[in-house]
RNA sequence: GGGCUCAUAGCUCAGUUGGCAGAGCGCGUCGCUGAUAACGACGAGGUCCCAGGUUCAAGUCCUGGUGGGCCCA
């Protein structure tokens, strides 16, 4: 029944751990689903999280948000899933999987068995699925975690077979050669959507080359390639037709170049550090006078090129042997004076703008490598070696056989796997695509839903509308069995709706198949037979899928589409989903709008909520190899939760946030101590008084006026609350509330302090625990979405066994709602008003040294409206009390009081007036002192008779002193005026005298480890006659006090603390015993 | 080259419908003392990126530019 006495200084993250437990033992999310089971639906879907590492803090964002809005609509009595999701299968565990093992390639896994391999990958996911369960749990996050989905499920991966189904049946499936970026190491291509990750500052060893002109003796086309292993593949050379080109001699040879080409100094294409170290660059005109000098013979545009042959530099190699009859050169409009030589290598097998342009002229493709990056068979004495590894080799046998112009180093920003960081090279592969014929309609669903932040909508529609088709294959192992089955006699192709559509169609494998999950090796064992040829025996491609269908079939795979439709319709399509925005709009976002589209045409989302990402204090990005990245289990135990659920809800969401120390501790300065603080105050005084909160509380008119503007103030918090949290807007309520508590605990509990003290039960005092028993609790209930467990906390000890009706948790606690009856916006404005003469006040009393402690005899305002006289009148004792002065007046006029004196600016006017000056100074002087005084404040010219001129002056012409005389300190603003009356009498000093002599026996008995209520024998010892006349006048003032019993002169026994200080200079010794 | 976005105090950021430029941190000065390993007040610190325009009034709206970020080509 009674309080728990608190202590300020809480160690939250303990605190968070034994709440954590409380949570646990009560089944208190349990019982909180149960209370609002068949309510009304609020449906989420969790972007599912790769379960491949440990959380860092930067997932702890996203799920702080899910945890937030799922705990406000708890509030809100709906019904929801809680449904978490992890995403397990991809390139990335077999990456994680291969370090383990230390495999270095695909033949390794092979070698290994694919069986075994993609069962440590499943076993993988489980095991971080588990931890980062765990983590979550610990950052408060109430989910349903024995229901969590995976994508690896069959119910997944079967889900999107009936996607890919349907759009097999719509004929957007193809299958499409293509060159594309491959990882030699993964042996597996990189899709448009993954290949910005991978883009990184690359040395290659690029080269000039000649490619001579047949028939021509000596004459050549100069070419220009950074991937000198591409030449063995060459089939084309590329000029443009409208562009100047020079017929050059150097040496030997005559060369054709880019006339700009030629000319231009060149530059490595990098910035920063990168450049720095890059070595510079020659322009081709300085590498041809290196080379002996030159001779420019004549101009000529790229039409005059076009057509002429050429011999390659590999021609000799039985791999080239087809391109060598193609060898010629062609027009392409992308060719350009600003990059290489002007004319352009073009080897259709080795670049994808290559291998269009390649199509367009019906030229052949040379692949010159296989699926881990070496030569095949027919490029001779480099067949097996690995490209990367050649590069030295080529250019020196380039160098030999005489193609060799120029070679330098040449840094560029090349892509490079974004798994394994591998450099990608370009490959000709055939992939499978869904091609994007119908993205009308998935622009039509992306603008249904409400995107937040609202430009998020724009950017998915601009790449909805320039994607290319959809890669889905991946040459990989872990990850969705794409379900088509090719038939090898005639080509055709099959896309399998389901598992019961397989086992229908099996010809052979079934058995073997049954009872495993549909991946790789297992599926592979079934074959079917090819409705187009009827040949029997027909596989499955080898192919897995992109792990973002399998994050993106969720709203039908886990809602029930494929199982219960009934049970889907009634939470699809989900109010709410939120993830972090770099990267999503061409990953998840796409793919979920996509599936959605092609499944129901329908968003997948009402609301889509993006946010930024989480750097370092430094404001760098967060990476594990970087050593910068934060792990969550060591933020929580370090910050505590609370902290860093506050600072992720204050940010705004659609910025970056810098996560560091001084961040979450100025979270927890301005806003998590505080309001424990108050807390602290009010239990620690509740226990003693044994207030008890639970008998009919004082009706508003017998409150204070300070009880009435918090109340007041707190039901317009509630309502900022509730629309924010409705409108996904968390930093919105945050900022406020951060402002109320300030006012609670900065102003209402300083000014309410004596009531809590008073010793016996009054009608105030009642109002005083009442009143900040309501705000605390109320203020609890409003944060605890946000802040869990230290609101569970202070709700347990406020609430719970006070209250009969009071729910086990707060969290089973519906949302507050205003009460109009208490909201009285003209109390607050009143406030507002007060507080601003207050700080003028204090800020008088700094500017004349006159510390608040010296009591002052009065307070003269003169009001600038109405409020604002209403506002002192209202407050007049907050005001004698906080401002240590004895009388308040409110005055309408206090210009008797002011003398204004003016004085010209000679600075200004001197340069305006030249001799003059002397003059308008002794304008200035006889003029009426008040009525220049008057025009200066509204800023109006100011007519002055100069002799016989009429002359005007600027107000800042004119300086205006205005004094109140020596015994009066002044602050004007804005039509306010404050006057303390500095004159100090000798009563005035003695008191002052006694209020510093209480704060030394108050700082004496904190010393002394005194409690609040110990009563003490006071003694004050002095040689100084003001202070002891002091200590005699003020006597009953400083015992009452610091609860002494009584106050010696000697020294008293039983001393259990004593120290000496001095006041005014004076010494004081001051020993206390507790009685 | 195109799209989106950002630019406000030394730092991190607020700034609703256009209405006297703000907070926290840091810095300086002072004060307060039973919330005390706290707290408060005051001060210094600003070309609200630049240039135009609309308006009685622009940090805010419009146009153009500069610089950063993301994306596309």
């Amino acid at each position: 029944m009674a309080y728990e006495k608190v202590d300020s200084k809480t160690d939250f993250p303990a605190l968070e751990r034994e709440i954590l437990q409380f949570w646990n033992e009560t089944r208190a999310f349990e019982t909180l689903r149960e209370k609002n089971r068949g309510n009304k639906k609020w449906s989420f879907l969790d972007g599912p999280i790769t379960a491949n590492n440990p959380m860092g803090v930067h997932h702890a964002w996203g799920r702080t948000y899910k945890d937030v809005f799922h705990r406000y609509h708890a509030a809100k009595e709906h019904d929801m899933r809680y449904q978490n999701g992890f995403d397990c299968q991809g390139l990335w565990i077999e990456v994680e999987v291969e370090k383990e093992h230390g495999f270095k390639n695909k033949k390794d896994i092979e070698s290994y068995g694919v069986g075994k391999f993609v069962d440590e990958c499943k076993a993988r996911a489980q095991h971080y699925a588990d931890i980062q369960s765990e983590q979550s749990k610990r950052l408060g996050y109430w989910m349903d975690w024995n229901n969590s989905y995976y994508t690896m499920s069959e119910q997944n991966n079967y889900g999107i077979w009936a996607f890919l189904k349907k759009c097999h049946d719509e004929g957007h499936v193809y299958k499409g050669a293509d060159v594309m970026p491959w990882c030699p190491r993964c042996g597996t291509g990189i899709s448009q959507m993954e290949m910005n990750e991978g883009y990184r500052e690359t040395e290659h060893l690029s080269v000039f080359v000649r490619f001579p002109i047949i028939d021509r003796e000596n004459e050549a086309l100069l070419v220009w390639t950074t991937t000198p292993w591409t030449l063995t593949s060459n089939v084309a050379a590329a000029v443009k037709a409208d562009m100047k080109y020079l017929k050059v001699r150097c040496g030997d040879w005559t060369y054709y170049i880019g006339k700009g080409n030629f000319e231009a100094p060149r530059k490595q294409p990098v910035e920063g550090d990168a450049a720095k170290n890059a070595p510079s660059l020659m322009s081709i005109q300085a590498i041809f006078k290196n080379a002996g000098g030159f001779e420019v013979l004549g101009e000529l545009t790229g039409t005059e090129l076009i057509d002429l042959r050429y011999a390659g530099p590999f021609d000799h190699l039985e791999g080239a042997a087809e391109a060598k009859e193609h060898h010629k050169v062609i027009a392409w409009d992308m060719v350009t004076e600003s990059e290489g030589s002007g004319i352009v290598h073009i080897a259709p097998g080795c670049g994808s703008e290559d291998f269009r342009l390649g199509k367009e002229f019906s030229l052949p493709a040379v692949a010159p490598l296989d699926e881990q990056g070496n030569f095949l068979d027919p490029f001779e004495h480099l067949a097996g070696k690995n490209f990367g590894t050649l590069a030295n080799d080529i250019v020196a046998d380039l160098k030999d056989r005489d193609f060799l112009v120029h070679k330098e180093r040449y840094v560029h920003r090349y892509p490079h796997c974004w798994r394994c960081k591998e450099e990608l090279v370009y490959r000709l592969v055939d992939e499978w695509y869904i091609n994007m014929e119908w993205r009308e309609r998935i622009m039509a669903a992306t603008r249904s839903a409400q995107w937040i932040p609202d430009w998020g909508m724009e950017r998915e529609l601009d790449w909805l509308k320039n994607m290319g088709d959809w890669m889905i294959s991946k040459k990989r192992y872990w990850g969705l069995a794409l379900p088509i089955w090719e038939c090898n006699a005639c080509g055709h192709f099959d896309v399998v709706g389901s598992q019961a559509e397989l086992k229908e169609r099996a010809v052979a494998g079934w058995d073997e198949f049954d009872g495993n999950s549909p991946h790789r090796p297992w599926i592979d064992a079934v074959k079917i037979k090819c409705a187009k040829c009827g040949s029997d025996g027909v596989s499955r491609i080898k192919d897995v899928g992109t792990p973002w269908l399998d994050a993106s079939i969720v709203p039908f795979s886990t809602m029930g589409y494929f199982d219960n439709r009934e049970s889907w319709q009634e939470w699809f399509p989900p109010e709410f989903v939120v993830e972090a925005l770099p990267g999503q709009f061409r990953n998840w976002f796409y793919a979920l709008l996509a599936v959605s589209t092609m499944m129901v045409d329908k968003s997948p989302f009402k609301t889509l909520l993006g946010h930024g990402l989480v750097l370092d204090d430094k404001m760098e990005e967060m990476h594990k190899s970087k050593g910068n990245a934060i792990e969550f289990n060591e933020a929580a135990d370090k910050f505590g939760v609370d902290a860093m659920r506050w600072m992720y809800c204050n940010h705004s969401p659609e910025r970056n946030l810098a996560f560091g120390q001084t961040h979450v501790d100025e979270v927890k300065a301005k806003t998590v101590r505080p309001l424990w603080n108050t807390y602290v105050f009010f239990v620690n005084y509740a226990r003693l008084d044994g207030f008890d909160p639970t008998k009919e509380p004082l009706s508003l008119e017998r409150r204070s006026d300070l009880d009435r503007w918090i109340l007041s103030d707190l039901q317009e918090l509630i309502e900022v609350a509730d629309t924010s949290y409705a409108r996904f807007e968390p930093h919105h309520f945050c900022k406020r509330a951060e402002r109320f508590i300030d006012d609670l605990s900065n102003w209402f509990v300083r000014r309410s302090r004596r009531r809590f003290w008073k010793s016996e039960w009054s009608d105030d005092k009642r109002a005083a625990y009442e009143t900040l028993h309501e705000v605390l609790t109320t203020l609890c209930q409003l944060i605890a979405p946000i802040a869990p467990f230290m609101t569970e906390s202070m709700y347990q000890n406020l609430v719970v066994g006070k209250f009969a009706s009071a729910a086990a948790s707060i969290h089973h606690q519906p949302f507050p709602t205003p009460d109009p009856a208490k909201t009285d916006r003209a109390l607050s404005q009143r406030m507002d008003r007060f507080l601003r003469i207050v700080s003028m006040a204090r800020k008088t009393r700094t500017a004349s040294k006159l510390k608040v402690r010296q009591p002052l005899a009065e307070m003269r305002i003169q009001p600038a409206s109405d409020v604002e006289r209403e506002a002192v009148e209202q407050f007049t004792d907050h005001m004698l009390d906080e401002l240590n002065v004895k009388k308040v007046t409110v005055e309408t006029d206090l210009s008797s009081l002011c003398a204004v004196t003016i004085e010209a600016n000679k600075k200004l006017i001197g340069p305006k007036f030249g001799k003059e000056v002397g003059a308008v100074i002794k304008a200035i002087q006889s003029a009426d002192a008040v009525v220049i005084a008057d025009l200066v404040a509204k800023g109006a010219a100011i007519p002055l008779q100069l002799n016989d001129n009429a002359i005007e002056l600027e107000p800042a012409d004119v300086m205006v002193t205005k004094s109140y005389g020596d015994d009066w300190a002044a602050e004007e603003n804005a039509g306010t005026i404050v006057l303390l009356d500095k004159r100090i009498t000798h009563e005035l000093k003695l008191e002052g005298i006694a209020r510093d002599i209480v704060r030394f026996v108050q700082n004496l008995r904190k010393d002394a480890d005194l409690n609040l209520e110990d009563r003490i024998g006071l003694s004050l010892q002095s040689d100084d006659a003001e202070l002891n006349e002091a200590i005699e006048t003020c006597g009953d003032h400083i015992a009452r006090e610091t609860l002494a019993t009584s106050i010696e002169t000697n020294p008293i026994d039983g001393t259990s603390a004593r120290v000496e200080v001095k006041i005014n200079g004076k010494p004081l010794t001051i020993e206390l015993a507790r009685t």
